[in-house]
DNA sequence: CTCGTTGCAAACTCTTTGCAATAAC
DNA sequence: GTTATTGCAAAGAGTTTGCAACGAG
């Protein structure tokens, strides 16, 4: 079911700041902010108040159709999310991020984090931060690690 | 080393503010935010200004003295760490944190993403909620999960 | 005594709220 | 036509900056 059907089904409208917001976000390969994504309309010439960009963001993300995205200090934006579980590896010099796929390798750590701190364990927040492949290609010479 | 001798080391003055403010993180199993600090401090009657809780606690970060914590949504606080790599579990209830040891299970993680995603990995964000075994009891009839 | 550090006020940025106008269904 | 949604303006919350006064070393 594409996000359309999904927020119809859901009671909600398929305005047409909801449907220029999406197709942004699905173009995109680097986490958008509210203000970002209103910077980047406007270049574009659409008109979009910052406001409906704030709860177009928060309704997505109460829906799923969206994830965030977290850099070492703090969340650094939004990109579209397929169902499920959500990790993303961002790169620490373009942002470029890139999901990835499930963590059954997470059990284990589960089990032991239980074990160590007699915590229900309910959710988890993963992310990995690296070079994309370009930007490996780019710093080369000079600070490679 | 305790965090006094590591600051002067590093050039830094034992001010009060600076002592207070670490006495309370010391003393906490929340995450404590800059106007949480600020707060606290004033209903023990501490007089500090807020602007130098700011300043201290990012420098106390950079320093790697206390460290970043996450709730689903985003940052919520700081806390004291040890040296090295800190990963919490968070109680959604009461936002009681638990640091818990390290990551060998990460490794296999991470070959994975290598080889999926051709990322250079180089850091990563990992952090759990649940329930705190207190908020565990306290929530036995009701939305127990 | 010197210079890092603090505190205040003010500026700034980001986010939220109230309400009338608009447009999706 | 009805009701969710938008846009504006204004309020609110959190954070940063400039600068004179203070105090740790």
């Amino acid at each position: 079911m594409d996000w359309q059907t999904f927020l119809s089904k859901a009671g909600y409208r398929l305005s047409e700041p909801r449907k220029t917001i999406m197709k942004l976000m699905e173009t995109t390969e680097k986490p958008l902010n509210p203000l970002g994504i209103h910077r980047l309309l406007r270049e574009q010439g659409v008109h979009l108040g910052l406001v409906s960009v704030y709860r177009t963001l928060e309704l997505f993300l109460s829906l799923g159709l969206i994830s965030q995205v977290f850099q070492q200090d703090g969340l650094v934006g939004y990109l579209p999310s397929s169902f499920g579980h959500h990790h993303f590896i961002v790169c620490q010099n373009c942002q470029k991020a890139v999901e990835f796929a499930g963590t059954e390798d997470m059990q284990d750590l589960i089990q032991r984090i239980r074990a160590e701190t007699h915590f229900q364990v309910r959710e988890h927040l993963l992310q990995f931060f690296g070079l994309c492949p370009e930007c490996q290609s780019l710093l080369k010479d000079g600070e490679k690690q």
